[in-house]
DNA sequence: ATGAAAGCGCTAACAG
DNA sequence: CTGTTAGCGCTTTCAT
């Protein structure tokens, strides 16, 4: 059953007396290639068991129809579904994926950025690691005018295409929730404020207390590394604070969970004694008691956009210096885990 | 700041009035190649910004160092265990990786083999989708060598390399678990059974009902197909059995914990009234109420045996038709959702 | 220790 | 509508 050896485009033309070139054309849907021959072509590749080689095609083309995708992880919701919509968007367009995962450190991305590069994909997608500081390792794509779009962890210089949610208005949304519940002291539980995303959220929870004419106490932010050990801490530590807080928001689901997990422990009513927001809308959501309140956005949709913008963009359609920013929709889901006030 | 365009070994050929010949000797470590050419060579390399052209390589070498990942889906810890297994190992041994998920369809998953296929991939790792029946799509690789490791859900016939775990046993494990808690009726809630999995699991369920004497009843057995709704759906008809099963074994944490909440939202004590184990020890286990029990395996050593196994067929070290199965150890975890008797 | 030359499989320009 | 030709960038004989 072994086949002996690769087929080419030389083989089916021999065998068909015509040059490779209108195998070639024949095969890439030229126009001005005449039904018949086409078909013919079509059947001895079929019959033959030709595979085009992507090698030669691209060494020729200069071109890898490839787009790279860089995420800091893999396992959560909002990534998977980011991925699938930029699949579904690349897919139709004719162009391959890699996927790449840094494991949120910002070594592993700049290798994978080199990697990719040396790849020589078309395009790249990518959210940051969570301990990124520079963008050197993108400089060689934006050298050789590889386009490049970011999305939810990016850089905030306002100097490339990025494709967001508005995390400041999600932070206001997830505080002024908790404050219209009632809480009079809510401790946020977030990680480093250099990444966009956790600093905008920051500043929405800051203008929400401000809003409502409450002094923001510096001892309440507890930043962390999202680990289980860093939910755990918060958790101890909100225990400690004096007076206690009565009302959490937390940057992340998973963290979030692990705080109610440890309050809990120790006796404290949730949402009665402390209400708890989360983020992300992850399935443990609502598998843990009490369900959780939390912000939600469209992870697919965000994935199609910056596919879309990427797409465009390769095939001269649009430019990616003129739509720089794109803010994708989103909203609070409220849960048990919040409500405290009789209807 | 823009390069105008690559820079090629003639480039630097040229540059150092040497052949292109000595400059890819020098590049690719050959021995016979003056210390200080090479040096001169490496210096050149790094001044002028080259970087190698893959494509031309593979055209010419006919190998990619780059082997295929199959996966179901990536949003478990258990895959992204076993991804950071197999990328340990092909790192280490030079290889790049493409990482394909199917969603769980059989028709994205032969998709995606063909595509893995298409690149040329040196060799596979994959683990099923949940409803691909036949291997169809693997042929193209075994009919041109190209080495294939399945891992997990893999096919039955004993023909293929697989690393798996001991299902049965691990059924055979947590349903003697609920037993010794003095279950006397144990529902099992599992996907199809012509997954290896979960067939294998069953068997251990029902080999250890059979060994305490216990009659297998086949309303006991409900066979879903793991999405939330599944696990609701389990949870009613549990409700709706007479006399109500004291235990359940389910296959896997998620639908264990959806099992949870919505019994216990009719108002069955866990683990007093139904004791409950799952499968696969996720994050979830520890964050719902009460902690759950499940079975744990390594996925990282499950990643890196299948990508060590492929690698050293690869390099000719070793013939995977020689070591046909691997089994990894795996382990019960006892947590609170299934403690009933006092010690 | 190095060079010359051929060729991997494909596509694009040019010609007819 | 189709053929001829050249060349993408690299590695690998075969020489020297």
């Amino acid at each position: 059953m072994r086949e002996a050896k690769e087929v080419t485009i030389y083989d089916i033309a021999k065998k068909l007396n015509i040059s490779p070139a209108t195998v070639s054309r024949g095969l890439a849907g030229h126009p001005g290639i005449s039904k018949k021959t086409k078909k013919k072509i079509i059947d001895t590749v079929e019959e033959m068991g030709y595979r085009s080689n992507h090698f030669a095609r691209n060494l020729r083309q200069k071109q890898t129809h490839t787009i790279g995708v860089m995420v800091h992880e893999l396992n959560s919701n909002f990534i998977t579904s980011v991925l699938a919509g930029i699949e579904k968007v690349t897919t139709e367009a004719g162009y391959d994926l890699i996927i790449a995962h840094s494991s949120e450190s910002a070594k592993k991305e700049a290798a994978n950025a080199r990697n990719l590069f040396q790849k020589r994909v078309d395009g790249l997608i990518a959210s940051l690691s969570f301990d990124t500081t520079d963008l050197d390792h993108f400089q060689p794509f934006l050298n050789k005018d590889v386009p490049v779009v970011f999305f939810d962890r990016v850089e905030q210089d306002g100097n490339r295409t990025v494709v967001v949610i508005d995390n400041a208005k999600c932070g206001y949304m997830a505080t002024e929730h908790l404050l219209s519940q009632e809480c009079k002291r809510i401790a946020h539980v977030t990680s480093s404020l250099n990444r966009n995303v956790y600093a905008q959220r920051y500043k929405g929870y800051r203008d929400a207390l401000y809003d409502k004419g409450l002094p923001f106490d510096e001892k309440l932010l507890l930043v962390g590394d999202l680990s289980e050990q860093a939910g755990i801490d918060a958790a101890n530590q909100i225990m400690k604070m004096k007076p206690r807080p009565d009302g959490i928001f937390c940057t992340n689901d998973f963290v979030a969970a692990v705080c109610m997990r440890t309050l809990k422990e120790k006796g404290i009513r949730i949402p009665e004694d402390i209400a708890v927001v989360g983020f992300n809308n992850d399935a443990i959501g609502h598998l843990i008691e009490p369900t959780l309140t939390t912000i939600n956005y469209p992870g697919i949709d965000m994935g199609e956009i910056a596919a879309r913008n990427l797409i465009n963009h390769l095939k001269g359609i649009s430019n990616l210096q003129q739509t720089n920013t794109v803010i994708v929709r989103s909203e609070l889901i409220i849960r048990n885990s919040s409500v405290r006030k009789k209807k």
